[in-house]
DNA sequence: CTCACTTAGTGCTTATTTTCAACGAAGTTA
DNA sequence: TAACTTCGTTGAAAATAAGCACTAAGTGAG
């Protein structure tokens, strides 16, 4: 057909990744150091150009750019919301369109990106990380933070931040920790159970100085739950 | 500064609006009949490519493409998602932000676009509309109707479907032609009270051969809230 | 060898929410 | 003024969720 598009100026499009994995106590983030301009020295959210001779659709593009910039392939990638605006580049209007990535701890190996001196892990502490961000990223941050809050109140997304084989109570402490708040085991068990989405690994049990605990891991083919009500 | 952004082909860069109405028995999108190729004669969502010298941001974009092809100002708009890949435009490698509004039935006022042929109402029947779309706009126009009906499942979204003053009798029948199913009134009413959302109009009443009903307002301040549980 | 200790896993009782249905209130109309 | 309709509220029965107490199954010290 050869249709012309009517020639508007377009903006900058590209996409920027909150990712995020457990830690010790709570979870972290993952940032790049930027080295060049604007907001050179600054940490930000791992993000870059749509590359129309590249990329298939946006998803495709969000997962080159994790990988070229920080070496890490994700599991689970969630389409977060697109921040677009006159002011929030310097060098003119610009789209980002904001994903949020779920890695497992025992799957993580970072490599140094070609733009960025260094990449690594943040602890996120409240809604945000304690460094100020280039661009909007603090913003995008909060909102990839309030999501990921929310939909681990009532969807089984924490099981893509722990190894295949986890232990019930390993499952309920990471919702704990990301909720900040204790969950009584019955209940949850209850839910879990109902919800259907994970099996016990025969014979499979971690074992301690106390009664071993049975190993699950996630059904085959089943990917995020909604529970009917709240964890 | 003077900031020279790294040249890369720049995706096309637009904005496509599913905008809902109530009916008589369920709820209607507003669609217009496209006169130019690509999808001539097709209906599509109102859509329209960004401005970087007009809009200031992506809802600005949003708010001037729906009032420019449709003539309609609405109160509520939320950003639904991004469709971005190569293929979805035969003009080239396209993301549009798509967005929901929603509008109460007696501010409607429709107008002839400029690109638009006609503009009109169509039902929503299941999850979509009777007419093939243009684009992907029928994966959109899904995803949307999917938000709506999630989101009036646990938040006072409905009321921007209806006009300034309504009973609670209306109110929960908006909340049943959209979920499909029947709401017990006490409990309906419990909701509403706990949210504190609405306020009594003092002295105005519905009146009908039967005992009148007391007319509600959205209380100055207001925006949308989530109930604890579901409605 | 046994007993204290720790964590896993499961009932059970109580509190809360949901559901269903009925009833009095406040109008209109025959 | 009596019948009818919808509004708005109340209360009992059924279903769910929350809290906590108990048993199970291992380890390791004495």
């Amino acid at each position: 057909m050869n249709i012309p598009a009517e020639s508007y100026p377009r903006p900058i499009a590209s996409v920027d990744l909150a990712t995020f994995a457990l830690s010790e106590t709570g979870f972290d983030v993952l940032l790049i150091r930027r080295d060049l301009a604007p907001f050179a020295e600054y940490w930000a959210l791992p993000g870059g150009r749509i590359r129309i001779d590249e990329d298939v659709d946006l998803e495709a593009a969000a997962r080159r750019v994790l990988r070229d910039k920080t070496g890490v392939e994700t599991p689970y990638l969630e389409q977060l919301q697109t921040f677009g605006g006159a002011r929030r580049d310097p060098r003119g209007w610009s789209a980002s369109v904001a994903y949020v990535a779920l890695i497992a701890a025992d799957r993580v190996s970072l490599r140094r990106g070609a733009i960025a001196a260094d990449v690594a892990w943040r602890p996120v502490e409240g809604d945000t990380v304690a460094s100020p961000l280039a661009f909007d990223h603090a913003e995008i941050l909060r909102c990839a933070v309030a999501r990921l809050r929310n939909k681990v109140e009532y969807t089984t997304l924490p099981v893509h931040l722990l190894p295949a084989g986890f232990t019930l109570t390993e499952l309920q402490s990471v919702y704990e920790r990301i909720l900040g708040r204790r969950i009584d085991k019955s209940a949850f068990r209850k839910r879990i159970a109902e919800a259907g989405f994970v099996e016990p690994v025969p014979g499979e049990k971690r074992r301690a100085s106390n009664r071993p605990a049975q190993i699950y891991r996630l059904k085959p083919g089943c990917s995020t739950i909604f529970f009917d009500r709240t964890i």
